[in-house]
DNA sequence: GTGTCGGCCCGTAGCCGACAA
DNA sequence: TTGTCGGCTACGGGCCGACAC
């Protein structure tokens, strides 16, 4: 429908016909934002009820005949990755299964993997370009040099001016045409013919951003990355969310069909018309009544869809169970420093926020044991984060340098265990103990957590530390958009912050080792031998790039219950995070 | 919002903010269609959870579990006539409060008028006009002399070309701003600049009519009645309703809001695309829950209210308890002439088309005993009405002097009451017999009826004939267009057509007596001194202008039960119609 | 190398009278 | 009297190089 012209025989429209076909995975996590993570197929997570009804466009009511716990654990049966017909906006729809306590595993190693290789591999080279006031109110789009030179077709620069026509096909399948014309004094890559259309037809505003993919068999895709000006719980200074709802949900009616400012019922263009980032944007996106029903299934240990759009900027209602692990190992209190990651507003780098935890509340009184929006926090810069109040622990990582932490958390590596009864005489009365957590901890298969620690004194000071990896590192090595690479690799200052992960690190298992720098960047590993490793009497295929991961969960383990187990490669062991970060355990020792 | 001159300060902009506000009934008529009658407020009526279910844009499961009766007599407690916001379609929103059997009352005249004299006035002047290609396509829209003479603000005709502002409000109080220009040559009046906005704005078709109204104080309203192409039950040939759906019922998911041509996702125009009335017409508005919940409540003897869109086309729902006594004391048969009225395709008059009943079965197994669409019908002209199978029995009229009427329903005025017994020796094995309405008629203050018989003998062949209203009366009366009267005048021809009208009458009430033509059109009523009859042992008070109602009903029960009621005029009592045509009752003399 | 600006050109929306039914 | 048509015109979309950061 875009491609116009009549000499072409490539398939156009149709494609709307046919439903809703899953977008590339690769593709999709392109334009999800830097942020997004979603679980592995069959991995175990937890599945939050009131964080997916953060995602609902209204007001959730749950019924309160049944009982709803605060998560529920489930297998992720299905992932498929789409994209909304009206808005091209990326969302994800996951089964997932529920699981018996006894069933789940903390483990990310216990995940079948299917086709762990394929989706390994960079199938696409991307740029993304974030539209000027130019791109969207001139002529045409001015497309950076390095884009046309790589991933557009040659341009035969013998034409006057030389220019040829592309066709970029976006998420839907659909291909459109632009003329690509190289011109002006200086020479530069000009989109003009077709451009208006595009913007026209996908509501383009400055600030969003144009994802180009070209595929191996040089086919070019277009995506599009919406602006998050009016993101997630307030972030943007001009956020429009009402005061005095300290989560920050904007419940508004959902918004119907997309329509141009051309549509409009007014007969003036207003300034003030809401674009469709707005409309995309801080918006949930789901019915209440979907919401319900996904939770009475889980209830009910009925395989359930729930569906996740990224871009909303609520948090992901689906947390892999290593790192709700995780976050159960660290004690938190009020007073505690860390950092957060938030999308760069224009959408292409990470910005990390420095906060205190102000307290641990359950985020709702319906929930008492609830982790969903546990920290209270308070940010260094609050106007730029006035209505982010409450975040899930699992979102922030703790720097370990930071002078403001009131003791150290950080043990002498003789304690190697610690009782509950220990932590109960902190002086910190904001102290929080894990309510319902804990039952999963004590199940058989699961026993209760007692973690090393290390002396943390070698890694003060270090400007990068070796032992540590941090959320900067996963982004980096997770994001298959390499030419964001420049950006992410300076997220923030490495002088002051040598940050603790909280996030779960699993995803290394995707790594391109060479980029793997923090343990040893010049090393190439032996791809060649899988290892193997018996853990809980489970045994795991130790896959090349998956060492990491299992390390990680051995390590944490071996020293409380067995012995430790085989090292496939031995001088990883000093590199492993939570082994490093993690000191802590809250149920008494057995 | 289209008012864009800055030095005017009329209010415009801010009215959608206040939701949807009433419309004044009289301009809600004008474009709700020619044949359109809501019930007056506090009259009694049938609801049928069938008729309902037809304006649903999706199929409607009436629960199980709860016994639904066909209809439930209700009481109208409130009624809102309003439009809608996106589509500016009329819409009436009614309270319905159930009635116990005992407390139904047939008789048109229990209903307590408030303001009934407010209503009878003519507020507006109207002119209506059906707009033409070269008003859509063209520069501007040509508007009659009569309409810009009449109802706009006098011209200055001083200027070169003369020309003004007007500023009409459409349903939703939004002012509009045009030009008006009178020029050509030779001379006419357009509205030029504007207008094309307005066009936009409300995505108007060739074939939509444009409602002008000039209210009293001279304030200009315009209101939008669209095409009926695509009508109630594929009355148009090129109906796009499927074939093999008897009853003709379009069950299509609710469209969103409306976009105009230029907001649609593809670049070129498309020709196929479905215009607004396309999207309005023929096509439930209310969602299946809501019926369900209108029925559950109804069931329940719990007030509720319903959503009537006049223009989808499906018949109304709610009708009122005396006209269903009207279609009781008829006898059915298969074969039987009749007439129907439908809306002309420029909604400006109707058309009339004859046809026979084919039989007479209840259009849905699961209430054997429904007057719902009741009469299976085969059409004169089957081609134009060809998914138009079913119809309701009050929608219907009866030609008096049809030749192919089998034998004369008409028995000689001398029997004044006739046994159920004689009617089940009738030959015709289609004769139906009311199931369950006779529940309603046999309770204590609605005896079973035996309404007297006239000599028709005296009625055949005349031209028009004064001892018969017809609906084509009812029509003139009641509509406010007065500048329809023309089109009305001649609904059918007279020569052929003597009618028997099956429709109520009650609507006289609201008839400006000048245009009572069948009586005494010359003659002037006496407002002064309102009468009252008993009746059932009610006292009710004859208002000026009710007088033919209540004597309709009172001669009608008069022969039967008591005395003949005061007549306050007495010269009214050939005049009313029932007594006339209505000849049968189907219970049994107790 | 690329964002922004002003100019120019061309397509078309919109207004017009001519003409005919 | 008013529907339709073709022409004219003014406006703005869209493509251009100049220029500056």
């Amino acid at each position: 429908m875009a491609t116009s012209t009549e000499d072409d025989n490539r398939e156009s429209k149709k494609k709307k016909i046919d439903g809703n076909k899953d977008v590339d995975p690769q593709l999709w996590h392109a334009v999800a934002g830097i942020t997004v993570q979603i679980p592995e197929l069959n991995s175990n997570i937890f599945y939050f009820p009131q964080g997916h009804a953060e995602h609902a466009y209204e007001p959730v009511n749950f019924p309160a005949d049944i009982k709803i716990p605060s998560e529920i654990p489930c297998r992720v049966a299905a992932i498929h990755y789409r994209a909304d017909l009206d808005t091209d906006e990326v969302y994800a729809k996951l089964r997932l299964v529920p699981l018996h306590i006894s069933e789940v595993s903390f483990d990310d190693d216990d995940v079948t993997r299917i086709d762990d290789m394929s989706e390994t591999k960079n199938k696409y080279q991307f740029y993304t370009k974030t539209l000027t006031q130019s791109d969207i109110n001139g002529g045409g789009l001015s497309c950076p040099r390095y884009c046309a030179e790589t991933l557009f077709p040659p341009l035969d620069y013998s034409g006057t001016p030389p220019s040829q026509k592309i066709y970029p096909t976006d998420f839907h399948g659909e291909t459109w045409e632009f003329k690509h014309v190289y011109r002006g004094m200086p020479k530069r890559h000009l989109l003009s013919t077709g451009w208006r259309v595009f913007v026209t037809n996908k509501l383009l505003v400055s600030g969003d951003s144009l994802v180009f993919a070209r595929a191996e068999n040089s086919d070019l895709h277009i995506g599009i990355l919406r602006s998050k000006r009016l993101n997630d719980f307030g972030f943007n200074p001009s956020s429009k969310s009402k005061p005095g709802n300290e989560i920050g949900i904007r419940l508004v009616p959902p918004h119907g069909e997309l329509k141009s400012s051309s549509g409009e019922k007014d007969d003036k263009p207003q300034k003030n018309e809401l674009s469709i980032s707005d409309k995309v944007m801080g918006i949930g996106k789901v019915k209440a009544e979907d919401v319900i029903e996904a939770v009475k299934l889980g209830v009910n240990m009925q395989p359930f869809d729930v569906v996740y759009y990224p871009r909303v900027g609520t948090p992901e209602f689906f947390v892999k169970t290593s790192l709700i692990r995780t976050v159960l190992q660290i004690r938190w209190y009020s007073g505690m420093r860390f950092k957060m990651a938030f999308e760069s507003e224009d959408s292409s780098k990470i910005n990390w926020f420095m906060g205190t935890i102000a307290s641990l509340h359950t985020a709702d009184p319906a929930w008492p044991n609830s982790l969903w929006r546990l920290l209270q926090v308070t940010w260094d810069k609050p106007d730029l984060l006035k209505n982010t109040k409450r975040v899930n622990p699992w979102q922030v990582e703790i720097p370990l340098n930071t002078p403001s932490i009131p003791f150290s958390c950080f043990l002498p590596p003789s304690r190697k265990k610690l009782r509950l009864l220990e932590y109960q005489a902190f002086p910190t009365d904001d102290q929080f103990s894990m309510p319902t957590f804990p039952n999963y901890f004590q199940t058989p298969n699961i026993p209760s957590l007692h973690l090393p620690e290390t002396n943390p004194a070698g890694m003060q000071g270090a400007r990068r530390d070796p032992f540590c990896l941090s959320l900067s590192d996963f982004h980096i090595n997770k994001s298959p958009l390499g030419l964001f690479k420049p950006n992410l690799q300076q997220p923030f200052d490495h002088n002051a912050t040598t940050s603790m992960t909280v996030r779960s690190n699993a995803v290394l298992q995707k790594a391109n080792e060479s980029e793997n720098v923090p343990c040893s960047p010049s090393e190439k590993q032996d791809h060649a031998n899988p290892a193997q490793i018996v853990l809980f009497g489970q045994t795991i295929r130790v896959d090349a790039g998956n060492e990491n991961a299992v390390n990680k969960i051995t390590n944490s383990f071996s020293n409380l219950l067995q012995d430790p187990p085989k090292q496939s490669s031995g001088e990883r062991l000093e590199c492993d995070p939570e082994n490093q970060c993690i000191k802590e355990t809250l149920a008494g020792e057995t």
